[in-house]
DNA sequence: TATTGACTTGGACATTGTCCATTGTAGGAT
DNA sequence: ATCCTACAATGGACAATGTCCAAGTCAATA
């Protein structure tokens, strides 16, 4: 995750502890943190960060693009770091486990030109449910 | 809508006056209201209707599986009456309109055994995202 | 029409997220 | 090395959405 921070300094922001910390704690595969749990573990490094500089930080990556924000379940919304590989995702419906997942073939050929009503369609998201391995049980 | 309500006294449900202007208010196509816009709609015709009766009525419909349940954006769930066709959803990006759509295909077909680690994949659910004829200007 | 258990109500509370005035500081300038 | 200043962080108030519960109400049945 040294290269987002690169990334970041490239485009002129400050590089502070706390965006060091952020940074950090999102890096990894398969992490889908909510906001809130980037703060909680955030703090264990920093333990004076505040949640608007969690929820500022997250705002700012998600609106340059390194960062996904996910929706998963009308609850709070979870950022993805891995926004420079395309996948989609794969819920346990029970306890809301989250993996990042490749389907084969390209969604949006998949909506008829008379299925999109006049939009500008530019992206699809797809999002698979069903029971984890540990809940199968 | 009527035979929604037809439905739930199959069901065993106490047909309330709020239940009927609840599913009055649904009734339609391409209806995709948050429970606070229902409760507005319903307070109309309705003026003690509470908030409380919107919300548990609104669960309900959705575990047994009448209404459909969409988190398109972290903020209000969206709930679609049109559980018994499926389909998948197109949202302008600028204004946050919903249009019901169908795709062709199956992408439940597109997730190969080796992208489902271990889950009973069930479901899916797919978000096309656009700007609609309005904001494309 | 009397009964009763399911339904509704209203308000308190919880969670998630936003806003803003104040304070602090990273990084360039001297 | 120190100073400056624009940008960033802070914390607390507020907003939006959703949940819970004790008390009152009523639809459906007998």
């Amino acid at each position: 995750m040294t290269d987002l921070l690169e990334r970041l300094r490239e485009r002129g922001w400050r590089l502070t502890a706390q965006r060091r910390i952020i940074a950090e704690v999102l890096s990894g595969d398969h992490v889908h943190y909510t906001a809130d749990e980037v703060h909680a573990h955030a703090v264990e490094r920093l333990p004076e960060i505040s949640r608007a500089t969690v929820y500022n930080t997250l705002g700012e990556l998600v609106s340059i693009g390194e960062v996904l924000e996910v929706s998963t379940d009308g609850r709070a919304k979870r950022y993805d770091p891995n926004a420079h590989r395309p996948h989609q995702h794969l819920i346990c419906s029970r306890c809301g486990t989250i993996r990042d997942v490749q389907p084969r073939g390209n969604p949006l050929a998949d909506l008829p030109d008379d299925e999109r009503f006049g939009f500008a369609v530019s992206q699809v998201e797809v999002t698979y449910r069903g029971l984890c391995p540990s809940c199968r049980g």
